[in-house]
DNA sequence: TTTGTATATATGTAGTACATATTTATAAAC
DNA sequence: GTTTATAAATATGTACTACATATATACAAA
């Protein structure tokens, strides 16, 4: 048989919703809306565009959903500033993402890592440094892998911290069950943070505190570079 | 007057559905179901929770949006496997984030490109070298601020692409309208893109045919250096 | 000035009816 | 026997109505 061309796409099969979807996302575009600002009743949506109340409300459903608009009652609905990382967040499901996925959001991880140094050295505090140091300390003194895990975990947190990023940080917070997932699933992939770590992590300390940006992200890497083989 | 304590908690005011929506979270979960599972349709669901339909449809909406269950008509829902950052992407506009969260999104950029070395290093191609040379020579024949700043971004683009992770490709071309709306309307960004360029690119690219790893992160710290004045 | 009460109002929930698309079964045609 | 038509069944999609609930507003009472 001849086969169909590619460029074939199916007909486009939006929902009545979709389509009240895309109108109203285009409404707020161009209506430079911010923050705060209210925006019209469902009732008068629905008369607006000709549909049911029910569509409408299908449709604002999704916008706030995203956290794009809020609603309460008797007082109408009105945009509101998303939280970005929200939303993915909540679909962060090791049991629902594939492999493939998950392996480059690991990477993502590291690679985040491996270029944190510059903010680090921006924004350090003695108060920071020391508890560092009492982690580190801890670490050194671990004598189960249990242990280990824990402080590594706690280092790196802490480092996270450390950038004054609060969106770097919660991405990591967020990103740590993939860690853990790929440490226990992914064929080659080896948990080397018992015998790697207690070394290691005092060296970037000590970088840290009288280094350079490069050398904590070169160390960083040695710290990771068994991570690399994926 | 005594001051009301701040553990004083405003009492939960959640919304039927939103309680529908916890309880179908704890479901899935609990369910260890996996993409293309498909789960008992509007009616049942309603049915089991004693609840309208009307509410049930709008807690599966929610889930719908997020991408976790997919609808077909007369086939019921299927769990589908969520696009983690489609959601991100949804809600990635200037006009609704605050300053705060941007300038920290582009601190990330920031991040990851600072930290990406490995991974070109790992997946370079010779025709992946030789496109980016292209880029580089367009670059350096450059007469005006519009070209310097078109393959600025085409550069960093290949860049990204030669990572070999589409996740992180993604998530550059999301940050991107984030990246123009800082340089141009944050007060203390220089915009330098068109000053360092045309000579910070060739070394990146000499680097990335002969140098190392940590030489390019090195050299993309100094490429960037002037953004981290934040 | 505060506190209580009534009223209006916009969203939230329930229920019914029907539209629409897709599966399944069955019959017809070659 | 394989394909093609046709019909019935089914689950989601849309519309409409009615009422519940919370909140703003106005006004009265203390």
């Amino acid at each position: 048989m001849k086969p169909l061309s590619v460029k074939l796409k199916p007909i486009e099969n939006l929902t009545q919703v979709d389509k009240i979807e895309l109108t109203l996302q285009e409404y707020l575009r161009s209506g430079n809306f911010m923050p705060g600002d209210s925006i019209p009743k469902e009732l008068e949506l629905a008369d607006a565009l000709g549909v049911s109340r029910t569509a409408i409300r299908e449709a604002l459903s999704r916008f706030k959903t995203l956290g794009i608009i809020e609603s309460r009652k008797n007082r109408g609905m009105v945009i509101s500033t998303p939280d970005i990382l929200g939303n993915m967040e909540r679909v962060l499901n090791p049991q629902l993402l594939d492999d493939e996925t998950m392996r480059e959001i690991f990477e993502l991880r590291l690679v985040i890592e491996m270029g944190l140094g510059d903010l680090l050295f921006k924004r350090k505090t003695d108060a920071a440094l020391a508890k560092l140091e009492t982690i580190v300390e801890k670490c050194e003194k671990a004598t189960n892998k249990v242990e280990y895990i824990k402080n590594d975990a706690e280092f790196h947190a802490v480092l996270y911290k450390l950038s004054g990023n609060k969106t770097i940080q919660r991405f990591q917070k967020m990103l740590l069950p993939i860690f853990e997932y790929i440490l226990k699933r992914m064929p080659g992939v080896a948990d080397t943070r018992e015998t790697t770590n207690y070394t290691s992590h005092r060296a970037l300390l000590e970088i840290l505190k009288n280094g350079t940006p490069e050398e904590f992200n070169g160390q960083m890497r040695d710290h990771l570079r068994n991570y690399f083989t994926i």
